[in-house]
DNA sequence: CAGTGGTCTAGACCACGAG
DNA sequence: TCGTGGTCTAGACCACTGC
């Protein structure tokens, strides 16, 4: 009848799922227990332990040791991305990828990045300047920063026969991050890079990451006009 | 010596999480079989189970029958951003929210969303247009659809007090949906609407939710200049 | 204190998919 | 084809926390 089997654990997620969004458990209420559902479900405790477990991850429920389960009074809009190498994502789509290093030099830290980005006032920090295509296509306008003194390994990389991103993603692992998502209006040299007329909007990431305490690297992601960041939730 | 004792899941968990970033084992490389850490650690291999199930959530390596567990090549960069309710966004930065419905009518579902969206085509949906504020300065302009087939209860709701997400999210709980975020230029009523120069490059999100098969909702959100969706990696 | 979820075990069978 | 991860079981003990 339903895609899985009822007593998988899967299945009985599906199942629970139901009554939750049919309305037969309401917001708030509490659900039967474990040991009950597994009676029901002609299962062990542990099955249905594991579809609740997987349903609180989700949020859609609430699980609390001795207070039982209740179904989320206010689900969390939660949404879980995964932001790709551009080279996965592009060849994701059946297109040819490519990039291009535009510049690459060593300089002060733009002041703009003084706050978020902690490095010694007169140490230098390499840039790189990038660009990604897609089928030969502009996919990403892409800026770079990278702290030497936490990867001292990069000023011997070349970065032209693989990317930055993928470089750092390998060589330089990092414990936390910012990230955030915004919209702006291609500039001059944007629309020259990205094949898109003066003005248009176009959707963009930043990125900083660290090692611990210091910092790796601040990036920022300039897609092509059209590019939209699509998700599961 | 660590902080979880060594043969819970999350005690395996960060032995081989530190086994992994140490390079012990190299990207790409294939790691023990369950069967073999199980030993190991003189635990069960459901235990172990547990510990690489987690690893292979976060990305940290890749699973596959037959093939066994390889450290991934490249990590993916995963982010879990929470969409909030844009009243308790407002009031967490410490203004005051306010919203106002701007239009209400029932109208044919616009053709643009018939594929991701599916109502009999006869159907009407409830639209609603609204503005959302902080400190009464505009924050984002809202355009809602909302099928009445799946949630017929909408049509008595005012959503003058409680916001149309609001009410959406503790009266029609979804079960799933998608998420788009991109960029736009303001035209002239999205200038006049949300006090921005005409052309303005603007971000928006796009999110359809389903209860099972059936669409509930499909909503477009574009926020004021200079809004920056940030989250922590 | 006692009920509920969290976890672990030892064993078993199954499903997938690489070789 | 057959090794590997995926899952299920029946039972047990533990940890947390509301009553």
């Amino acid at each position: 009848m339903t895609v899985a089997d009822t007593n998988s654990w899967t299945g009985i997620r599906e199942e629970l799922l139901r009554r939750i969004v049919g309305r037969v458990w309401q917001p708030g209420e509490q659900i039967p227990h474990e040991a009950d559902l597994a009676e029901e479900f002609g299962c062990a405790r542990t099955t249905v332990n594991r579809a609740l477990r997987d349903l609180a991850e989700s949020g859609l429920v609430v699980r609390k040791r001795r207070a039982g389960t209740r179904v989320a009074l206010n689900p969390p809009q939660k949404a879980t991305l995964t932001i790709p190498v551009l080279r996965e994502e592009v060849e994701a789509l059946g297109r040819t990828y490519r990039h291009s290093l535009l510049e690459r030099d060593l300089r002060p830290l733009p002041p703009m990045l003084h706050g978020a980005f902690q490095v010694p006032p007169d140490a230098d920090v390499l840039y790189l300047k990038s660009l990604h295509f897609a089928d030969d296509r502009p996919y990403a306008f892409e800026e770079r920063y990278i702290n030497l003194a936490t990867v001292p390994g990069a000023q011997a990389a070349s970065f032209e026969a693989i990317s930055a991103n993928e470089w750092l993603v390998q060589n330089a692992p990092y414990s936390h991050g910012d990230l955030a998502f915004f919209a702006l209006s291609a500039d001059d040299d944007l629309s020259a890079q990205l094949d898109a007329a003066p003005g248009t909007a176009l959707f963009a990431m930043e990125r900083i990451t660290f090692a611990g305490e210091e910092p790796i690297t601040h990036a920022r992601l300039i897609f092509a006009p059209g590019y939209r960041m699509r998700t599961a939730i």
